[in-house]
DNA sequence: CCTACCGATCGGTAGG
DNA sequence: CCTACCGATCGGTAGG
């Protein structure tokens, strides 16, 4: 493939092109196979550049993840923002959520798997530093929701925190990739609203 | 750590005592960090015996934990049908499914998440296979005792299939090797129970 | 960003 | 010929 810059020269610029490219690049093979699974030398293929080249970028491969992981936690902390500012109640705010982050790109959406899944194996202070983003930007600020809903009168009383787990539960066999899921993506996700905030029993109206 | 074989001068038993001790620790060894950041070395190790010692059993890193993977899956298939047998409807059947997956040591439970989490690491060939006996002794028998339950009018009528992945996907987050999720876990279980069947939203009754 | 490499460790297998 | 391993090392590859 050709390459695709569209300038260079900068020499003391933060965003050369190539930073974006190798996080873009790292984030389908990282989400598609797995942390350890995928090596230096793969992604640097992937980019058109050496493993050298690569650790110009990124000290070493865990900030390469890291950064990964970061980056898409602070989009998910804007869009809850935005799903919070969009709607009065929980329910409103929380579909939007959830129709928001399955509009997203599948391998957009599969680094909240990624987080979960490889944060056994980052170091113990990677894992310290990131984990406290995580729960500011993502878990905590979900069960702010949830916990306003439940003083309004709107949800039934429960632990705020186990529900966001719960609701990321319902939503994480969606975050594989999957094959025939795809097609069937939407039903998927109103099944996961109707089922969480209704149930699966045929209630008598 | 001494020796726990209790017998041995078995010549031609399958059941050798040091096979199941290897099962046991590459379970624990891989549920915790995943299967490409365990070494073979390490799950000698954690046995007692040399890595050569593994290649006699297992006839690589693979074939083993297809067996962990496959002799949970059994132990689940034998699990649901006597959830089956237990009660006449899907809502008994499921919640002492659930009750029973959560009364399991964690990393027992925690095969499920290895299974979906390795399922792309494993070569073609073992990949298509255990996919099968997958959705034989696992998501298809779930997936039964919804449909079931609809057809009797006890549920509403939806895609059995995503909601077998959505049930599970709700027990997901505490199939990980959690901090303080383990004292709160029964109250989690009873919450995951009554969102599944009856949602969060307060109903009017 | 590249070429040229390193210490170490990976999964797997030899003969005994 | 078999079992249940061991000590040593194979060809490759990991991160750096």
């Amino acid at each position: 493939m050709a390459q695709i810059e569209t300038s260079n020269g900068m020499p003391d610029g933060k965003a050369s092109g190539m930073r974006k490219r190798i996080l873009q690049e790292a984030t389908l093979l990282f989400t598609r196979s797995g942390y350890n699974a995928i090596s230096m030398r793969e992604i640097a293929a992937a980019c058109g550049i050496t493993k050298a080249g690569l650790y110009y970028h990124f000290k070493d491969k865990e900030a390469l993840i890291i950064a990964v992981m970061t980056d898409y936690l602070n989009d998910i902390g804007h869009l809850i923002s935005e799903c919070r500012a969009a709607s009065p109640n929980a329910h409103g705010r929380l579909t939007a959520f959830i129709r928001a982050i399955f509009a997203q790109p599948a391998e957009k959406r599969a680094i909240i798997r990624l987080a979960s899944q490889e944060m056994s194996n980052l170091s113990p202070q990677a894992r310290a530093s990131f984990n406290q983003l995580y729960q500011d930007r993502f878990i905590g600020a979900l069960g702010e929701i949830l916990t306003e809903g439940m003083q309004g009168g709107e949800l039934r009383p429960a632990n705020s925190q186990q529900l966001v787990w719960i609701l990321l539960g319902m939503m994480y066999p969606f975050f594989y990739p999957g094959q025939e899921r795809t097609s069937q993506l939407e039903e998927g996700v109103e099944l996961i609203i109707s089922t969480f905030f209704d149930g699966i029993a045929r209630h008598v109206k």
